[in-house]
This record gives C-alpha cells, sequence and structure tokens, in this order.
DNA sequence: TTAATTGTTCGCGAGAAGCAAACGGTCTCA
DNA sequence: TGAGACCGTTTGCTTCTCGCGAACAATTAA
C-alpha cells in the first residue's frame, strides 16, 4: 500500500518544525514578509520568528532581502531532484512533447501524492490553450479527467481513503459530488480505458485522459490532452484523440518496464 | 544591498528546525531512507526523528511509501512558485527558447543567490550538447561564463564577502584562482560586455555569456550559450555569438523596465 | 525632536523535545 | 514453527531548548 493509510493523526510532533513549516508556507502567501509581519500573522513573539528565520536562512531555505525574507531558489533545487525521482519521469516528458507537437494541444502529466494530485509536465502544441494549471500545482483528484484516471487505478480502499481526506469539493455544477457518482464514473474509466472532462473544470474546455499503468513503486500518474470544446467534439474526441492518448500511455508503459 | 552581508554568523538558532533541514538534506542525498538509517547517519534517537518526519509529513514536505520516507513533490509546487517570483523569469525564458533555435546550441539562465549561481532555464536547440547542468543546480560563481558575467555587475565588496564566504575552488587547470585573477577577468568583461568559458569547467566545451543589467529587486543574473569547442571557435566564437548572446540580454533588459 | 516603525538581542521560566527503553510488527533462517 | 533480528512506533522522564516579553538599536516620518 503507498503513503500513509489515512492520515497519521497519531504521533508526536515537533512544534518549532511546525512553526517553521507555517514560516515557509506565510512567505509563500504574502510574497516575502518581514519579522513583525509574520509575527503578528503567525501570532508568535518577533523574537522566535527571528530565530526561525536566522535558522532556514543558515539552511538556504530562505533568503533575507534587505529587510524582507523570501523564499529562496533552493526550492527549485529540491523541486527538480522530486521530479528526477519519479522513474517513468523523462520518458513521458518526451512523449508529452510529441503528443503536443502531433495534436497542436496541451498534454499534460499528473501523478498522485497525499491523495492529490500533481503536475509534474505540461507540453504545448502549436493551437494549445492557455491553461490555468503549471507544473507543481494540486489538485484534487475526483474533477479533473486526469485525476479520474489516476483514482481509476486505484485500489477501492484507497479511494475511500482520499474522500475521507479530502471529501469531493464541488468545483462547478459538472462535478462529481457523491461517491456513487464517483464509483461510477471510475468503473466507466476502467473499460473504456480513458477519462473525459466535459467542460466539469472551466467551460469550454474538454479533456481527454488516460492512466499510465505501473503499479512500480506505487506510483500512479495519468497523461492527457486538452483543449477548446470547438475542437474537441465529434470522432475527434470520442475516438480519435482517446485513442492517441492511450497509445501514449502505453508506449510510457512499455517504457517504464526496462527503467 | 542585496541579501545578508556575509553570512551572519549571530543570532539565535532553532535546533530542532536544523535537525528536520538536515533530515531533509539526508533524505535527499540518500534517495530515502528509513527512521533507524536517518537516526544513525544523523547522530539522534529513532523517536527523536521519527517526530520530526511525522511533522514534516503533516505538511507534506517529505511522503512516506511503505516505511521508506521520501521528498515530497511539494517541493515541485514551492520550486516553481520560486522561480516565478524572478521577476524576468518569462521574459528570459521566451529569449533563451529562441536564442536555442537560432543558434541550434544550448543557451542558459542563471541568477545570484546565496553568493552562487543557481541554473533557472536550460533551452536546447538542434545541435545541442549534453551539459551536466539542471536546473535548479547550485554552481560557484567564479569557475562559469554565467558565474563570472554575474560577478562583474556586482560592486567589488560584495564579490569580496563572496570570495571569504565560498573561496575560490580550483574546478580544473584552467580555473581562476587568485582574487587578482579574479578582479581581472571581471574587469575585462566589463570591457568586452561578455564573459567566456574556454574549458575551464570541462574540457572540449565553450561558452559565452552576457549579463543582464537590470538592479531592480538586486537580483543578478546572465544567460549564456555553450558548444563544443570543435563548433565554437574563430569568428564565430569571438564576434558572431557575443552578439548574439548580448543581443538577446539586451532585449529581456528593455523587456524588464516594463515590469 | 519626537514618535512610531522596523529588526535584533537577552534573561528567564515553562514546557517542549530529545533520549532510552519497551513494544508490536514482519521477515529470515534454522 | 519457532528464535532472533531487524523494523517503526509509543511512552515516561529529565533537561535544556525555545518561545516570550521587554529592552535595545536603527530607520523613517511627521
Amino acid at each position: 500500500m503507498s503513503e500513509t493509510p489515512g492520515e497519521a493523526e497519531s504521533g508526536r510532533r515537533v512544534q518549532a518544525v511546525q512553526i517553521s513549516c507555517d514560516i515557509i508556507q506565510a512567505l509563500r502567501e504574502k510574497d516575502g514578509a518581514g519579522v513583525s509581519e509574520l509575527a503578528e500573522h503567525l501570532d508568535r513573539s518577533k523574537a522566535t520568528i527571528h530565530s526561525h528565520l536566522t535558522t532556514l536562512a543558515d539552511n538556504e531555505f530562505v533568503v533575507k532581502r534587505d529587510d524582507s525574507y523570501e523564499i529562496s531558489l533552493r526550492f527549485v533545487d529540491i523541486g527538480e531532484y522530486a521530479k528526477s525521482q519519479v522513474d517513468i519521469y523523462e520518458v513521458t516528458k518526451k512523449e508529452l512533447e510529441r503528443l503536443a507537437e502531433e495534436t497542436g494541444e496541451v498534454a499534460q502529466f499528473m501523478v498522485e501524492e497525499h491523495g492529490r494530485g500533481v503536475y509534474l509536465h505540461k507540453a504545448s502544441g502549436k493551437n494549445a490553450i492557455q491553461t490555468a494549471s503549471y507544473v507543481g500545482n494540486r489538485k484534487y483528484l475526483h474533477c479533473t479527467a486526469l485525476g479520474k484516471a489516476i483514482l481509476s487505478q486505484l485500489p477501492e480502499e484507497r479511494v475511500e481513503q482520499i474522500i475521507d481526506r479530502h471529501g469531493l469539493p464541488q468545483r462547478t455544477e459538472n462535478t462529481v459530488s457523491t461517491r456513487e457518482e464517483l464509483f461510477d464514473a471510475l468503473e466507466t474509466v476502467r473499460r473504456e480505458g480513458v477519462a473525459y472532462d466535459d467542460e466539469e473544470v472551466l467551460q469550454g474546455l474538454r479533456c481527454v485522459a488516460a492512466p499510465i499503468k505501473h503499479a512500480n513503486g506505487d506510483l500512479h500518474g495519468a497523461i492527457s490532452i486538452s483543449g477548446p470544446t470547438s475542437r474537441f467534439k465529434g470522432d475527434r474526441f470520442h475516438e480519435e484523440l482517446p485513442e492517441v492518448v492511450q497509445g501514449a500511455a502505453n508506449i510510457i508503459e512499455v517504457n517504464a518496464t526496462q527503467l
């Protein structure tokens, strides 16, 4: 079984570490901040915040610029490392580029972590539209084609755990909002091999996703192609694109077994 | 003045936070590890390591997979954010892609932080060679063309501070190894507008870099083109490429003033 | 000059955090 | 089928850390 079964509520925590995590979170939300501002925001003394920031700066997790502290580029380094640890990352990236060029649309790659979906790559073809998603972005799994493709590969109990943890927040009126609806949808995905998003996230945006079946390392991922409803309709939407996406997923799977 | 003047030796630290930072560092070096392994490596009790890992997992900085803890993809998210905070990032990225296509070589973008250079983007043209550098990678500034281009824009006292902090470790026999040599080199860069790397880092690899003059936010960066000595020689190396790189840097500067 | 901001330093007391040891798994090998 | 040797996890206890408040510089504004 992958990751922590449910959220581990038990066990001791280290308060000081929690404070530093909160500081990083706050620095991100505020695009950098000073000691006093953080102290007020987190309801802690200035002295506390100060010693934490100094420690974090020592370790190059934050940078001090004049009198403002900001998130350091060290995160870029570690983030890039984290991506590289995903064994199918390189193969998938190449395949996505090909897919984007072939279709002219946007191709994306998502993996599951902590019960949510993380975008790991985005390739844009000639006619690619702008999408709100960016690499690193975390989305709930039940409300995107990529997410549903991933969920379709997980054992039912894991899906239950994820719902318990994150719920089924409703993005738009088309989002699945009950467990039954979701499990039905996942069954359909398993049967057809692809997941669809028909304007469920954004008006006018359609999306076709296929899971990457690769239980190795308990890592579950999916790839997709997105585009405007005007181009995503008829045979192209229901036959051509699903076939292309599934084909790409297949190639990745084959390459992955050789790792 | 940007960042901390010299390393801030003074002030209090938070030991617990330091331990967590060490854990993350260790997880990265070891590509994930268990509690016992970390406890031994960091010379701490298992209980301590465990409570730290639990806290870090709560905050999604690490993931527990079976009995191994690993660096989480949350770093991808924060890293991507950190990049986006660099105001010239988007403009430079576009310009790099153009540069790579036009020359067929490798084009790169580096900024300074904590006295070292961080690669933020890499674009590859048709004939691009493989280079060891990757996005997020941190290099000493004195031993690459990009680094020297950056240093040439910093006030002398800042350069002194950086040398005090990091020294001038010698990569190859061609690396500058004394302060005088370095300051002479920087003077040349300022005069010519470009910095060269003539097989100083790697046998057979040459590189031309130009600083991006843009004091805004105290952010200093540079862009470069790298390629094999076989193609980087004669007029192309000493005139054509320097001109192209400087031109690109100029375009970025102009676009940057409009931010 | 004064007043109101900063960030920084410091002494102190409370409680957090680190340790050791015990506990409950799982796996291997006899 | 056990014994033993790992593993991660839990728990009490003691100590020393760390968070607080207040004082201290250093800017900035009025």
